[in-house]
DNA sequence: GACCGAATAT
DNA sequence: CATATTCGGT
């Protein structure tokens, strides 16, 4: 908590340090922060233990609004507690960050030469589990507690790394998946780097995408996406693992889509076979009705990172007409389609970020973006290349009327195919009503599609003299 | 040993 | 749930 507040609060802690404390342009989805890409050195102080090495302003909007703080474990907590408490604000702090280190560094070895079991068992170690939060809350020991703890042996009550970042296991009498893990977090900071969570904000995310769609799905690999990325904070790891939660969305996304153009390719098999075939059959499969034998009306996304259920009231339409989508791509086109899909996701993630951390959370980026110049769009890339999307999900759970309304609507399309062939209307808007809308563009209405289509010369017709009435070949 | 991706942990 | 870490394979 104290970290964050030492990167959040300008006049506190962070100024105490002497950060260059700058605000984030408010330029929406552009927030690519290229006026404050310059580091202070100062902040190297802290990445002694944090890797913020290029996160420099990251926790404050320009109305010097406290932004969504990253999520921190306790031992990140811990590690702030080090650096924000008052001794260590002034000059000290350096010193105080350095006998930190030293602290550390002196802790890792000894964790590394003897067994925690041990000392557990010679009593050395003091903290419980649960003393541990007590630990915490109250602070760190003081400076000289410090050198006396070092001084003294690595354990005797204070709180290290490892001790928190392994749940509290040094204190208790855990055994050794604890110690050895110990001992691998140990090692594993030993250059005193801490790591933090990531907090992959729209603007990060936008990065992401944007480097993985220009070495394409296939060959986006960590490494090569971190470089395109040019975010220092970020590690391979956590690239990669946002890449495995990316594509495993994608997968089901993807999934979810081949699955409704089944069902499409189905339905457009069907009526042919009812335009054409025998008068028996043809009234077989006009009394089937559109609905039996097909998925329903529209095709909920799967929980995609984080989509928000809506209420029934205020859910947009599930399905507009195609001539008020003008931005749908066709699944003909690939290039359209995976756009789309960056759009998507893009959406998705602000309307995630919007309900995580409100309206403002354009602002708020973890990392300093690079300059845009180091990012290239892919050349057939549709959309702005910082496009803002209005989300236009498809309602968690539709009201009776709705229902109806859909089931009404359904049953026009069915009844008078448009100009365009049954196949393109059920993939674009029936399969993928979900598609992100450019900002500007409100979906429409159900009420204004339908009379829309009204328009268009489709008349409304009663469900009942649908399904009775099969569509004209 | 570095990297990747999936599985698992936090 | 989102992210980090681990683990097995290349």
């Amino acid at each position: 908590m104290l970290e964050v507040s030492i990167l959040r609060s300008p006049s506190k802690a962070a100024d105490q340090r002497g950060f260059d404390v700058g605000l984030f342009p408010t330029s929406g989805g552009g927030g690519d922060c290229d006026d404050f890409m310059g580091v202070d050195d100062n902040l190297n102080l802290l990445e002694s233990y944090i890797d913020f090495s290029c996160c420099d302003v990251p926790f404050f909007d320009a109305d010097g609004d406290i932004l969504p703080d990253l999520e921190v474990d306790p031992t990140d907590e811990l590690l702030a507690e080090f650096s924000s408490s008052p001794e260590t604000t002034s000059p000290a702090a350096e010193h105080d960050d350095a006998l930190k280190q030293q602290l550390q560094g002196q802790h890792q070895v000894v964790i590394g030469e003897e067994d925690e079991k041990a000392a557990d068992e010679r009593g050395v170690l003091t903290l419980e589990k649960d003393d541990k939060k007590a630990a915490d809350e109250r602070g760190v020991l003081e400076k000289d507690d410090k050198k006396a703890a070092a001084a003294a042996g690595p354990v005797v009550g204070v709180t290290t790394e490892e001790d928190y970042s392994t749940g509290g296991a040094a204190g208790s009498s855990d055994d050794t998946k604890s110690s050895s893990s110990a001992k691998k977090k140990a090692s594993k900071d030993s250059n005193g780097k801490r790591k933090v969570k990531v907090d992959w904000t729209p603007e990060l995310h936008r990065k992401f995408v944007q480097a993985v769609e220009q070495l394409g799905i296939d060959k986006a690999v960590p490494s090569r996406i971190l470089e395109i990325m040019g975010i220092e904070c970020l590690t391979r790891h956590n690239i990669a693992s946002h890449l495995q939660k990316y594509r495993s969305h994608r997968k089901h996304l993807m999934a979810r889509e081949a699955e409704a153009a089944s069902w499409a390719q189905k339905r457009h098999s069907m009526y042919a076979a009812a335009a054409s075939g025998a008068p028996a059959r043809k009234a077989a499969a006009a009394a089937a009705g559109p609905t039996i034998g097909f998925p329903p009306p529209f095709c909920r996304p799967l929980h995609v990172w984080g989509h928000p259920p809506i209420a029934a009231a205020e859910a947009p339409p599930p399905v507009w007409p195609r001539h008020l989508r003008p931005w749908a791509p066709t699944m003909d086109d690939p290039a359209a389609a995976a756009a789309a899909a960056a759009a998507y996701w893009n959406q998705q993630y602000n309307a995630a970020s919007i309900r995580k951390w409100g309206p403002h959370h354009q602002a708020a980026v973890p990392c300093p973006m690079p300059p845009p110049a180091m990012v290239q769009l892919p050349t057939r890339f549709p959309v702005p290349p910082h496009p803002t999307m209005v989300v236009v999900p498809p309602p968690a759970a539709m009201t009776t009327t709705t229902s109806k309304q859909l089931a009404e609507l359904q049953l026009q399309l069915d009844a008078h195919p448009s100009k365009e062939s049954i196949d393109a209307a059920i993939g674009d808007v029936l399969v993928k009503p979900w598609l992100p809308l450019p900002l500007g563009l409100k979906p429409p209405s159900l009420h204004s599609v339908m009379s829309e289509l009204h328009k268009q010369g489709i008349p409304k017709v009663p469900p009942a003299a649908a399904s009775s009435d099969p569509p004209p070949s």
